[in-house]
DNA sequence: GACTATGCTGCAAACGTTCTCAGTCTGCGG
DNA sequence: CCGCAGACTGAGAACGTTTGCAGCATAGTC
């Protein structure tokens, strides 16, 4: 492995010298920079980043943690937080605590250790564990905290409400999620908020698992609370949802109108394509990302908040009330 | 930030003492094992992985390079390597490369100086980059490689063949990926070969993007083959053949049949849920993570392969081949 | 009772950077 | 011609850990 070493010989300077051609530029003779990046890149030299974090306290890397890689909700966040640390250089660890509460904890503290700081995406409020990381600033997703950024919930219950009413529904349920999440919260409060306004009674349902099962299993509440359009936590729930309506002879939309949240990729695949609620989660990914950088330059108070709008992807899955209910 | 040395201090012994009691302990007496531990847990000491890496040599992290996170089959794997390697104490740094092949190359050598070592998940074949990763071992996947996790993909076109024949179809194309694609000549090279033995014509199209509209592209092509059964290169193609076709006034299954690849969980979700050839991808993701370590360890010769089943999963796309041809 | 294993511990040197500090050199004003 | 500012460079100390080596008991062997 060639080191700032070797770049120094071959380039008949001091280490010193050599590394402040590489990292700081302006404070070396435009001669000897050049000379000393010649040499650099025929030798092929690449910085020990742990090394250079070592003394300069700060790792070039930051933490990322969700609860589950695989759901594509938290798969976009990781792709818009991996590109944009790309950008600023910064390398990310990607820990997934496998929606395990207590793992979270305890990833979180190690994450803190071997970062210049985290980025969490846990709906799940951990306030006690968010304390333990510790010094290192914390940037969280769709939750409260000092470092937030967050996607217009109350926004786009507004919009799907709207939607909605526009067509004729006078009664609505609300399929929510687990009720340990934010994000769910933040949607009820929302809803009860906005209802009245647009002329449109809002009927919350219990808490499902953010499942197509779960999607399943509220199928049965959603028929016997009289709504003639439902609007779920989620657009797998959305899914479980059309299926079972679906099996028990019902029709989406002429019999239901359903509304997904989060449009994910899922959305315009199903059949039929779902009506959705949803936020560029790349761009939280990235806005996140950028939010925690900014921090660590020191160019930002300690705390900031961020609300990201929604908007709303009208498809196939949502129409005219025929009926007063069902 | 608290230090081996404030352990020692406060344990009474010194800051080797703390180390080898730490990370060596069979070679310290036991109930200085046991104090030592104690005061580090009560200090809440995290041992610095950058010093530690350092001096030791290696980083505790391994990278993982995928050409997209947000895409269901990487991020499987991405779950797989990132669980599996919490397990064995090892970060994950994962990179994005965003499909971009010259980033690639930039970010595998990136990779390499700040990891033990590199699972390397992008489909594309980089001999070139491979060897320019240098000295750290190198785990790819679905591509040849001295070290190499694959999923069988002869034995998933054997099965989907074989299920076709069965329902009487003997024709069947083939949707192609892109041509850079190690596993999309895997999968023609196996079409090819077992074709004969299972008395199914094989007709083989051209490359098309993996994507919703790759599939839809394809939909004149599939038609103007002949076939009554086609296999797509993976599931979201298969969903852009299907709707495709079907707005050309077929039926699926009735008039074509359709098998998609990778089995992801949108094989299940969509109308009508696909018919798939699938793998374990999570479980790719950990064996070519166990492998990696495995190497790293010393416990193994420089060239392994690994060779993963795959599964038909039989579902609402395929059905009897009632014509001829279309 | 001396000598050698044996088990445990501490000292100090690395690892590859960054960064402070103290130079050295040039050019300029007095 | 001297002094001094300014621009640049180099020596060396740190960062927190691991680890080879040596020291030192204690216990075992002859």
């Amino acid at each position: 492995m060639v080191t700032v070493r070797d770049v120094a010989r071959s380039a008949g300077v001091s280490i010193s010298t050599v590394s402040r051609a590489l990292s700081a530029p302006e404070k070396v003779a435009p001669e000897t920079r050049d000379r000393v990046a010649a040499v650099a890149a025929q030798l092929g030299y690449q910085p020990n980043r742990a090394a250079a974090g070592l003394r300069a306290g700060r790792t070039g890397a930051l933490g990322l943690l969700v609860p589950d890689l695989a759901n594509p909700y938290f798969a976009a966040v990781a792709k818009g937080v991996a590109q944009r640390a790309r950008e600023h250089g910064l390398g990310v660890f990607v820990v997934d605590s496998q929606e395990d509460e207590a793992l979270e904890g305890e990833v979180l503290r190690g994450l803190a250790h071997q970062t210049d700081g985290v980025i969490l995406a846990s709906p799940r409020a951990l306030e006690a564990d968010r304390v333990a990381a510790g010094t290192k600033p914390l940037v969280v997703v769709n939750q409260d905290g000092p470092l937030s950024v967050v996607t217009d919930a109350a926004a786009g219950v507004t919009l799907a409400l709207a939607h909605l009413a526009g067509l004729g529904h006078r009664r609505v349920a609300y399929v929510g999620g687990p009720a340990t999440s934010w994000s769910d919260g933040q949607r009820r409060h929302a809803l009860a908020a906005v209802a009245a306004e647009s002329g449109v009674e809002v009927v919350p349902l219990g808490a499902h698992p953010p499942t197509v099962e779960g999607g399943a299993s509220a199928a049965a509440e959603v028929v016997g609370s009289g709504a003639t359009a439902v609007i779920t936590f989620n657009d797998v729930v959305a899914v479980g949802l059309v299926r079972a309506v679906r099996e028990q002879g019902l029709r989406v939309p002429e019999d239901l109108s359903v509304v997904g949240f989060d449009d994910t990729f899922l959305a315009p695949l199903v059949t039929p394509a779902l009506t959705s609620v949803g936020a560029d989660l790349r761009e939280v990914g990235r806005r996140a990302t950028d939010l925690l950088v900014a921090r660590l330059a020191g160019e930002l108070e300690t705390t900031a908040s961020l609300s990201l709008p929604t908007t709303l992807v009208v498809r196939e899955s949502t129409g005219e009330a025929a009926r007063a209910s069902l």
